[in-house]
DNA sequence: GGGTGCCGTGTTGACGTTTACACGATCCTG
DNA sequence: CAGGATCGTGTAAACGTCAACACGGCACCC
């Protein structure tokens, strides 16, 4: 059982600082945690002993006293997006000044990993969650939720269940963006966002639409590529938009994986922005800047995101009782220049 | 105590599922690690109650009688940062067949936040760590994970420590592409990385000053800026490196939110790739793909990283006993044309 | 037909902590 | 100076689970 790297070593338990010490099991508790009732001499020997042997608690022996781990989970779908990054980083911002340990946990967007994040959030009595589904029709998870005992904040989904939400604004950017390039002179827009299963890809194509519908152009579905969200998806439709037989003059590509697929699909093909093709891009503002010529895009403040989901939790955890909350946050058009008159064939 | 949303539901424990079936705890507990020494017929009625309580163990309470949490830390200095978000998602895929749940904690480059990440994981019993130090020369950190008191692999650093570490290769790739830009003609050649308490940027600068003496040419410290890792500092230096009396004509960004801050210098500073400077990023291939012109690359497999670590670490985890191990990786330079030969003044 | 095993199940500490309760000592108060 | 309050500390039960042990019943064997 030794020997295992680093030393292998057991953790000192309170028992033992409190041998080291020479008090009692109840007066190093007392110590650990802060009680006032102990007398300075006393708890400076405590203390000497805990450093000496380098104690630290056993949280699974307080947790089961207490029902408390000061731990909050994140279930995010991928962690290598950044947008997803950045609302953990936000939320880590306002949870750790309160003694909460964020831990992120990815589910490669799979319902299935899901479930399973959500049952391990269970077993370890995580005391809140903050979530990103990557499917809203997957009941087991919503079942999941539905167990789960403690606050959960969701982001950026409409699922049944009573729990706070923070929304970003999807719907109006879009529109701004089409009209925008309506009034270009553009009639054949692609866009190409997640799927219909999640609410961002549902209130873009409804942006979208509203925009062409309003302005009276007439609304091909073949334009509108609504799938999986990933830089695969993203070039693969973007290439068989700009090789169809009636090729859009704009692209959409609305998602950060599905920008860079598209992006490239562009480069791959040789064509130039905004001379062959107008292009608008998502929520990696940084990319739009650094490529050549800057590309216009819709952006978000994530991080503010993880701020108001990490409020809208610790007022639960404080033990706030009211009724679900919904927090909607805005979104910014970057108007830079990949965007211009389509060229006249 | 109640209304928590979504219930504020206690948690069902053995006691009621054994109670729901009418059999003893002991029973329960058998069902649910799978003993054989069951009858059909009552693990059919206890699976029965399981699943109508919604019954998950309570992870704290076996944490305590088996001292396995079945839990693997991961130390990222910045979640928002894709290098590490890799190297999780890696570890990840090795890990999760075993059981193993994998959560990530961000430090934020900040030694006493990493103190605070190690302290939790022993409290939380973890069984192993994969971390990403910011800074070797932190002692207090180094004891901390001295302490551990189990398995813990080290990423891409050099500390006095018995752990297992992964490395990638800095040095070779740096000299590779110093070697092709003096071929080129450049004299003056620039160089942004990390800083020297870590690993990468102490062999960057190694590999950089030794391409330079190989062949003859004169080092001017003033050229290498080895300061903290981020897209300001990167932005910063470039900046200062090409208003300076006596500018490089290539810079090697040796870093990916370097490279992200120093081409976003570039630009504002209105120069063009390679006429006027020849450029370099690092770990950001995709980045390099998409603008125009395509940027040359330092790249590593991060992937390949976390499952290397991961693999190191369940050996560990599975009783392996033997003196620490390092495991060395690659690193690739992709060549685009964001170099030529420099301007003749 | 009486022992011998084995099978399925129940019972019971133990893990490390917190906290209510107990208790002796000291301090104040009338 | 007696009695009560307060202070500092010790003691013990409880949290939920696992696993060692115990035990009743049945089948099998000679």
């Amino acid at each position: 059982m030794s020997g295992k790297l680093p030393g292998g070593r057991r953790q000192p338990t309170i028992h033992e600082v409190a041998a080291t010490a020479g008090v009692s099991i109840g007066t190093v508790s007392r110590v650990a945690s802060e009680s006032p009732r102990v007398a300075p001499e006393t708890r400076a020997r405590v203390l000497a002993a805990m450093a000496e042997l380098g104690y630290q608690p056993n949280a699974a022996a307080r947790a089961m006293r207490t029902n408390q781990t000061m731990t909050i989970g994140f279930l995010i779908p991928d962690m290598t997006n950044q947008v997803f990054a950045r609302v953990a980083q936000g939320a880590e911002t306002v949870l750790a000044p309160e003694g909460y340990m964020l831990f992120a946990f990815s589910s490669n967007r799979s319902p299935a990993r899901e479930i399973e994040f959500l049952q391990a959030a269970r077993q370890r009595q995580m005391d809140g969650l903050i979530v990103t589904l990557s499917d809203e029709t997957a009941t087991g998870t919503i079942e999941e939720i539905a167990r789960m005992g403690v606050p959960v904040v969701v982001l950026d989904r409409e699922i049944p269940v009573e729990a706070d939400v923070v929304y970003s604004e999807h719907m109006q950017p879009i529109e701004t963006v089409v009209e925008q390039l309506l009034q270009l002179g553009h009639r054949r827009i692609g866009l190409i966002t997640a799927s219909h299963n999640i609410r961002p890809g549902r209130d873009r194509v409804a942006g979208f639409k509203r925009a062409l519908e309003k302005a009276g152009v007439p609304i091909d579905d073949w334009l509108i590529r609504a799938r999986t969200q990933s830089a695969e998806r993203g070039m693969a439709e973007t290439h068989d938009l700009l090789t169809g037989p009636n090729p859009p003059t704009a692209i959409l590509a609305a998602g950060s994986d599905i920008f860079y697929g598209a992006l490239k699909a562009v480069r791959l093909l040789g064509l130039s922005i905004p001379d062959d093709i107008s292009f608008v891009g998502a929520d990696d503002a940084l990319l739009g800047e650094l490529v050549y010529p800057p590309i216009t895009v819709i952006d978000r403040d994530m991080v503010e995101v993880g701020r108001q989901a990490a409020g809208l939790l610790l007022e639960r955890l404080k033990g706030l009782d009211v009724p679900p909350r919904r927090i909607m946050l805005g979104s910014d058009v970057l108007l830079r220049s990949s965007i211009a008159a389509p060229k006249i064939r």
